[in-house]
DNA sequence: TAAAGCATGTAACATGTTACATGATTGC
DNA sequence: GCAATCATGTAACATGTTACATGCTTTA
């Protein structure tokens, strides 16, 4: 996963591995983080693999490192992008791979978000299926911080579902913050 | 962490390590996965600390092993369940915690989730904050998906706000779906 | 001039997954 | 009798973190 965060950080704009760091972080370091000690080892193999290159910095002042993402490097990130990931992707990962989604064409955008719907759907019918056969307990009372795991799930659940409605429409963001409050 | 989730799941019934995984993955599952390859060999770790005692079935027809936890092994897990952590736990971790709150005075359980709400709050700040920056970018087209993942970080913590609103005070759970549909 | 930030990198450790090996029991 | 499930366990692999080592540059 991290290579291709990192292979798409670099589509955008030639860096340091410090600088690749720093732009995770302010990006998708809501869902994702990534230390030194992942960064520099993964980049040493992108450059092996030749995915990126990498040039000791003009301004010599300073022992950086630019990292410039290659052609093969660009088509294996666009190739990964593309992928429409059966998996049981982790609304964490999805979303870190949505970060990328400007680069990607609309159509197979809306795909992608469609299937990630479509499988938290088929998930909160589970939980709610779940949630049914607790309702009548007669220990409900006993369970009550075990419930309320279970009712997080279906809020949760209730989001994402929501979130993917507006944005693979591309409706307004602002939608999301203005019925609240 | 595992170890803490395989004490608390034999805090209530003793069994195999089959079973523990079971429970994990009923109980948890939505937060939480554990594998045979973390759980066995993390049997055996407790069992050589004592937390943990083992004997082969009386009904030895099949080769299973009952764990059973011990007195030390009680105490240890419920250290852990009172401790409030101040480190920056994701919600998943803190989830599979307060699955396990019911064992937990209600005061400590009260407390550690108005601890974790402040959190909460805090961060929700810095993402609407990053949200205004944004706000007037005339950019903002290009970053449409970049954008929808804030949003969906905002609506996420707004989500894990109202969660603990409501289960810190023990209000009845299903106030959560009643207001939606 | 001291602290904060820039910048790279490694080694030890932690944690966990996947695939494999093995074999009994239960339900259809 | 066959498939599914129960049941345990290991070895190789994957992934990533933490702490450490090093030293320059910018800013208060």
């Amino acid at each position: 996963m991290l290579e291709y965060i990192i292979l798409g950080t670099l589509y955008q704009q030639e860096m340091t591995g410090y600088d690749i760091r720093k732009c995770i972080e302010a990006g998708i370091g809501m869902f994702y983080k990534a230390s030194y000690g992942s960064i520099y080892p993964l980049l040493k193999r992108l450059l092996d693999l030749e995915m990126v290159t990498c040039s000791q910095a003009a301004d010599s002042s300073r022992k950086q490192k630019i990292y410039v993402i290659t052609e093969s490097g660009k088509r294996c990130f666009d190739k990964w992008l593309a992928a429409d990931e059966n998996e049981d992707y982790k609304i964490e990962m999805f979303m870190a791979k949505v970060y990328f989604f400007d680069q990607l064409n609309e159509e197979q955008a809306s795909k992608q978000i469609s299937g990630f719907q479509k499988r938290a759907e088929a998930y909160l019918s589970e939980l709610l299926h779940k949630r049914e056969q607790f309702l009548y307990n007669e220990h409900k009372d006993d369970f009550y911080f075990k419930l309320s795991t279970l009712y997080f799930g279906i809020v949760k659940l209730q989001g994402i579902l929501s979130w993917c409605e507006v944005v693979k429409n591309r409706t307004e963001l602002e939608t999301f913050v203005e019925t609240k409050v």
